[in-house]
DNA sequence: TTGTAGGCGTTATCAA
DNA sequence: TTGATAACGCCTACAA
């Protein structure tokens, strides 16, 4: 039969693979048998003595499953891809991936970030590459992206949207205002990843202010990659006496800024208060901050995820995620 | 037939798939013809005529290339799989990754992230979702997953190691020493996903110690997750008036080093001297620290990447890639 | 309880 | 210049 003359010629050409059919070969069973054994398909009485076989025949021949070819027969793979903008991944994204990892590993998937940045590459390129179950999207895509991923048949979540951050920019706003402030700088971030995130913020801040009839905040752009741009904003703020608090995008920008102000032999809040959000680990000494229930969020997430992934249902990410930490920066 | 049915249930499903044949069949050309246009294979000249209505008739028809099936006929796919350890990405590998992006996406091979915990899911059960040509290790692997990735056919590259994390301790204690200090605490971190780097870079610091003739350096753990844990390590130096400046694993943890010397009055250099490693942003305003030129590295690793899987061979990553960055910290 | 057979979308070989 | 055809490794309806 052809079947021998193909395997000796795949010996021949070097792809040391090891498939079913050899498996089946050396335990002398079927093909059939060797993928119900390692699939442990139900209903398909197999006596333990043939199971364990082939079993151990995998294992002596290192059977390793080819993922392209089971992917190709079921007509999808079980890869879940996370587009992540320019990575911006920060504490928090990086704990939602885990939650969301730990989930669907139960449920057979698994979760593979790829930076994306359409300027470089269209994501219509990727699917040549992979393709994906799903695609949760971290950041913002494009329009054509977006029905890109479509058109390759692979569903969307958009993590994106699912915290309201203009919330947490009002809550910052909130907060200060409490504490007696009434004018207030803010630390708008440049980067281009973060940029859909915190317009959210800003306007929040900008909203909270303007209904409550304070003036609007003295923005500033900083550069977390330039330090000068922290202390040139610092010093803009500390030429208007009026202002007493800065909120910042996030806390490592609220950091950058707490630094700046050491080395300017100031101290936050006697000379400038100052709120971050996101609590990160290292704001959590000292820092006034805006923290996400990231347990809660990720639940949801997940849970919504999950619908999509495994009932075609859209179940909306819902629930108060965020809250105010007080701490002795304001 | 059983054909049918499958091809009525998929269809129910909702997947319809354009194919190769659909194209053919739609511009009235074979399937291979389409399988070159759409390649831009070389030396099968196909008429230019041919050659544009069948890219028209794939634009239209919505055709997206199907992954699975173009890495089970090549035998591999050309997925870089980056494997880190419980998300232990920080600044400067992210750089790195985004390099490496950069510089594969020229030749057709994407670079996908996943975060690893063997306890949590075995790295061989990985294989049955995605087969990568290559897997870049960004943190330390088990004997059985390394040899689990040698069985599964795909090439190991082991970015672990890369980086010559020893000098770096030792370089803290240079410059400490030419500072002045003779006696130092250090900020061990307890994450088991820094435990490797963790290690290297202490061990450094302890040799120098005793090649200088210092004292052993006073360890604290530190749990970057737990502030208590930094304040309680700020108490147990203090409580050592001999002890003038602290060593610590990395900018982050100085960082919270330097926010819990904050909260208890103190200031550096005054009070308790500061260094770091990594060269973070948020370090860049006062913390002195080792820097490593990312740039120069990741140049270099891409290098030795792209020889592995290229060419199969193995080019050793060289250079000299850490420096001192002083600044008002020490 | 096990085996047979056929096909998933793509590409390489060979023939026309 | 183009087309038929045979695999790649795996899964599963159906037959035995």
């Amino acid at each position: 039969m052809g079947t021998d003359d193909e395997q000796t010629a795949q010996r021949v050409r070097g792809s040391h693979r090891v498939t079913h059919a050899d498996i089946a070969r050396a335990s002398g069973v079927s093909r059939a048998t060797v993928s119900y054994v390692l699939n442990n398909v139900e209903g398909h009485a197999i006596s333990e003595k043939t199971s364990a076989l082939v079993r151990k025949t995998a294992k002596d021949l290192g059977h390793v499953p080819f993922a392209p070819a089971r992917s190709l027969r079921l007509g999808r793979s079980n890869i879940v891809l996370a587009l992540v903008k320019d990575f911006s991944l920060g504490y928090v994204s990086n704990r939602l991936l885990r939650a969301l990892d730990v989930a669907l590993a139960e449920r057979g998937y698994v979760v593979l970030v790829h930076e994306f940045n359409e300027s470089r590459r269209p994501l219509a390129e990727l699917w040549g590459l992979v393709s994906p179950a799903m695609v949760a999207a971290m950041g913002g895509l494009s329009v054509p992206s977006e029905s890109a991923i479509d058109d390759a048949g692979s569903k969307l979540f958009r993590v994106h949207g699912t915290i309201p951050h203009a919330q947490a920019g009002r809550m910052q706003v909130a907060h200060l205002v409490e504490r007696g402030h009434r004018s207030i700088g803010y630390a708008f971030p440049t980067s281009p990843a973060l940029r859909l995130v915190a317009d959210e913020r800003f306007e929040g801040v900008k909203l909270e202010c303007a209904e409550r009839g304070l003036p609007d905040p003295l923005v500033c752009e900083v550069d977390t990659d330039d330090p000068a741009t922290i202390i040139r904003a610092l010093d803009v703020w500390r030429e208007h006496p009026e202002i007493t608090a800065v909120a910042a995008h996030n806390d490592e920008v609220a950091i950058m800024v707490q630094s700046a102000m050491a080395a300017r032999g100031l101290v936050a809040p006697r000379d400038l208060a100052l709120i971050g959000i996101d609590n990160i680990p290292s704001a959590r000494i000292g820092l006034t901050t805006i923290a996400t229930d990231i347990d809660a969020w990720a639940a949801s997430v997940v849970r919504s995820i999950l619908a999509l992934l495994e009932d075609d249902e859209e179940v909306p990410v819902t629930g108060d995620f965020l809250s105010l930490i007080v701490r002795s920066s304001t």
